[in-house]
DNA sequence: GCGCATTTATCGCTATGTGG
DNA sequence: CCACATAGCGATAAATGCGC
């Protein structure tokens, strides 16, 4: 750490381009190499040159890295990245802080994805890069920091921390109702502590077994996968299976009725306050911090784009194009198969196709009016999730927005 | 150690190229080096070509970024410095030691089962290399590979799988009912360990990387790590499952309490807005950085690619094979209708898929509404988790704001 | 079980873009 | 024109997984 060699820096000469020369590494574009590269999330712009201090360095910006960095260092939070996003509003800066440091002077353009691994973003939404890593659902734009490539360690800080926050839930846990504790328990299988990786989990032998498999596959979504936040939710469901025939199992807990018509208040809010206030419960949502971010961060599905599979395809192995099409066939199928099915757009007007097998009546306007509504239930019963809903919802709200943006 | 080719590798200095002449992994990265680096540690010292931090180093590093560093941040280097290479003190000359550790860690994919045998691995997490061998159980991802570092550093597979266990808790906490929720954190709350930083700690990362491909999917329950807790929302699926399998034209929902009738009416109306108002939303939308966006980030399902499918199918069972099969099919079209977007991007307009319905319908009659609430209630039922919610339209919000960006 | 040819990912450093 | 950011090349470390 002691400070650089500074002066040998000059030194690397390596061939100095034509033009001007850069040198980069030069003490300020240490603060600046930090900067970018921490960008996790730093990235706002705030210089930071502060903390400059040359040693240690590397190590540093990777480490600083971490959000909670910049909330501590200065401010930054949240504002950068909503704020890139609101964009709209623009009004109100931040009061206080007025720093004239520009925020963000150059938007970035490329992929998250590719911006962390640096490398060429064709600039589509699934982009080709990540459609051809395989993950076009990890090709996310966000107009903020970079996050750092993922590396397999962390602080034994952290686990000893989180290890002792599920200790200490589970110990509160114990001290509610039975009957609510069997609930939560229940829907939460024991999580084992057990930190260490010793194996467990799913006995081997048969293998159907190892693929658990039934149920929450189909979920309406989400919730999928191991992640069972989602799901919790043990409630509304349960009680009212309305939705037709549910796939067997899990008896709604019984006890509980009473806390489900409770939790469907809840819901109800939740869906009305975020529809209003999304910043209102930018508080709540922010608290519940309890969750993952990680979670959803990955693997979401996305048509690719057929300018993308083209492109791709050009110079790839045959197989590989090949793959590519038959996934992005499934991929669009399948969407169509949920979201386009009950509509028959050519139509230009909401006819519920599936709705017709029921027995074509005549056009009765009544009729129509009829079908109109069953169609809406086909859609809302293949949106399960709150997700769903208001993410439709907020699609469409960001569609009519950016149309009129773009037909200026 | 000796493994490593390399040390020597420095020495292949590829001649400068002919046009720009890198040198880049020489002389200036010394300056940057020796700051970071070497200061580090342990690394021996190798010649400067050497420099070759060691290792640990730099993964080290980057495992840091988690937040508890911003805590400390104040002397990060110092940490960085002492703690990390701590080890080095002393020792760190030998230089096999230091060795093994790596330049340019990567996460490894392939499950430790294949990557030990070298074999192919498709990535899913029974691997079907380990569901053949009749050993599902023995399919864990760990990312194994060098845990050298001492003291302070831990494997991060360990605390997502804490992290997972604990906000799965939360999560099904969350969905009791206010009262009890309220007292158990209360009681817990107690701002343990600033909880905060659990969540950004990992965040970074994710899964998605290690496994790039469509995973988890089968996963259900696995945690990633071979810990098994299975994934609990009991109930979810039942519910769920229906809508997305069948499509069939399910009643409408009803039933509930009346006092859900009312709590679900006004969110109906909420949501309603949002969908068929959206301009009225459209100051909030913009604000929309919510929640921590970073929920959501890391184990969203996708559907089994058909290549794998097929792969597997070739020699298993036809059952299993089927099994396979099917399931994928419930988790594409379940995914694929959260994430899809109902307009249709090729068309360079949209295809209003919800707007229809909602634009005309001036004069809705009673019934109709009626009707709309019910529907609303099938949403309701399914909430699953705000973050996922939040998560979800940030993402759309940001491939909006990017699109527009893109287009001028 | 493993040598080793391939494929893939990481990242130093340069080229560019952009607001002020 | 400059300071500061992003874009992204291309060298090269690492991981994968064929084929014996
Ligand atoms: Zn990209
Ligand atoms: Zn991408
Ligand atoms: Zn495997
Ligand atoms: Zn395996």
């Amino acid at each position: 750490m002691s400070s650089f060699p500074s002066s040998s820096d000059r030194d690397k000469q390596w061939g100095v381009g034509p033009g001007r020369s850069f040198q980069q590494y030069e003490p300020s574009s240490f603060a600046e190499d930090l900067a970018t590269r921490a960008p996790h999330n730093v990235t706002p712009g705030l210089s930071h040159h502060d903390w400059s201090d040359p040693s240690g360095k590397r190590s540093i910006d990777r480490i600083i890295q971490s959000e909670d960095y910049e909330r501590s260092h200065g401010k930054v939070e949240s504002l950068s990245d909503s704020q890139a996003l609101s964009n709209d509003s623009g009004n109100e800066d931040d009061p206080e802080e007025k720093h004239r440091e520009s925020k963000r002077p150059r938007m970035a353009i490329s992929c998250s994805e590719c911006r962390r691994r640096k490398i060429k973003c064709d600039r589509n939404i699934p982009c080709m890069a990540c459609v051809r890593r395989g993950m076009p659902g990890s090709c996310r734009w966000e107009n903020a920091k970079v996050e750092p490539s993922p590396q397999p360690f962390a602080l034994k800080t952290q686990v000893d921390d989180l290890q002792r926050q599920l200790e200490s839930l589970q110990e509160t846990l114990k001290t509610l109702p039975a009957e609510v504790v069997k609930a939560v328990t229940m829907a939460q299988q024991p999580s084992n502590s057990n930190t260490s990786p010793s194996k467990q989990g799913i006995e081997h032998q048969d293998p159907r077994e190892a693929f658990p498999r039934d149920t929450q596959i189909s979920k309406g979504g989400v919730s999928s996968n191991g992640n069972n936040h989602t799901s919790s939710r043990l409630s509304a469901n349960a009680l009212n299976a309305t939705s037709s025939a549910t796939r067997s199992n899990a008896p709604p807990p019984k006890g509980l009725s009473a806390f489900y018509d409770d939790a469907a208040e809840n819901a109800a809010v939740v869906l009305e306050s975020i529809a209003f206030n999304p910043q209102t419960n930018e508080a709540d949502a922010g608290n519940d911090s309890m969750i993952s971010h990680e979670y959803w961060r990955g693997n979401m599905l996305t048509p690719i784009s057929g300018a993308a599979l083209a492109g791709s395809a050009k110079d790839d192995p045959p197989k590989l194009r090949h793959q590519l099409e038959q996934q992005n066939q499934e991929y669009t199928s399948a969407l169509t198969s949920i979201v386009a099915p009950p509509w028959d757009i050519t139509l230009d007007r909401f006819n519920p196709v599936l709705m017709q097998q029921g027995g074509s009546e005549p056009d009765t306007p009544q009729h129509l009016m009829r079908h109109k509504l069953d169609a809406m239930h086909s859609i809302f019963e293949n949106l399960p999730s709150l997700s769903q809903s208001y993410y439709l919802a907020e699609q469409y709200k960001n569609i009519i927005h950016w149309r009129s943006r773009i037909l200026q």
